[in-house]
DNA sequence: ATAATTACTACTAAAATGGTAGCAATTTGG
DNA sequence: CCAAATTGCTACCATTTTAGTAGTAATTAT
């Protein structure tokens, strides 16, 4: 039951081009996000596959959005990358309701499912800008508010 | 992000404690989930520690929920067997915000536990009944009602 | 005593994950 | 036209995780 490295990065490098509203390169994801641009690539592609994302080859290119950032939700980039969001096979086509535990992965998966299908890329971007703007001096780390960290400090 | 197979097995093992109401040795769950007792036997103690199901030693031995059912909830089951129920290390203590996608997963963290802790054995077990009451004569697989199949048959 | 059961630890084969490497195709700019 | 920069695609590989097995010790009912 965890995210994987391709979603997380994945959702990261599609934050980003919501955020900037432009295109970016593979090599450019590479710096932002301190992952091989070659693994970035695959993602990116993979994304494309599934109509999140459109690409430019040449110099200049890149990727960009394929939709408005208000449109594209976070449960489209996590089904396109996570391989099994069908969490277990029981939830897999006509639901299997041999043991008795279906019921509670059928919930989960539809919940699940739910959660990401009602974020967009936009709620994502204003989520971020209200957390920076939250973060100030906290006392330990430098960041944070009235000498509070709001959550990069771990000590 | 897939269900383990220990977190399935096991909660389908409480599920028939709190349908027998009583006490289950490894043998007989071996029997009815189809898998090695010495597998269930780790995941079971596994389940003791967390304080979800208690045991007796010795011929006659096995078994038992701790609580009552209406009082074991499916996210304590899940929590104990799968590692890692924090989907990703940015939810773990302090949430990281450094990347931009920590609201998602946050959001999706507290989401999957709410899903499970608001379902409980009894639940569980309500709604088998609810579903083996649904199951007559399909006929396609010989279950089901009105010819229709309600979930087991594939075809 | 003995038989049946859980408790605990160590080990292992198979699958999944997280990448890397290399070449082909495309595009831009000179 | 040519060179440089970029994505598209495929094959491969090391590490980690998963799913389970095996064996021994401790406990308990009869």
């Amino acid at each position: 039951m965890k995210i994987s490295s391709k979603a997380h990065y994945g959702l990261q490098a599609v934050f980003l081009l919501a955020k900037k509203q432009g295109v970016i390169s593979a090599k450019e994801l590479e710096r932002e996000i301190g992952v091989s641009g070659k693994y970035l690539e695959r993602i990116m592609r993979t994304l494309g596959n599934v109509g999140v994302v459109k690409a430019n080859r040449g110099i200049a290119g890149g990727y960009y959005l394929a939709k408005d950032a208000k449109n594209t939700t976070a449960g489209e980039v996590v089904r396109a990358l996570e391989d099994e969001l069908e969490i277990i096979d029981c939830v897999k086509g006509s639901t299997c309701t041999k043991c008795g535990t279906s019921y509670v992965w059928k919930k989960l998966y539809i919940g699940i499912n739910q959660i990401l299908d009602g974020i967009t890329l936009s709620d994502m971007v204003m989520q971020d800008e209200l957390a920076s703007s939250l973060i100030s001096d906290c006392a330990s780390c430098g960041k944070g508010e009235n000498g509070e960290c709001h959550g990069n400090c771990n000590k």
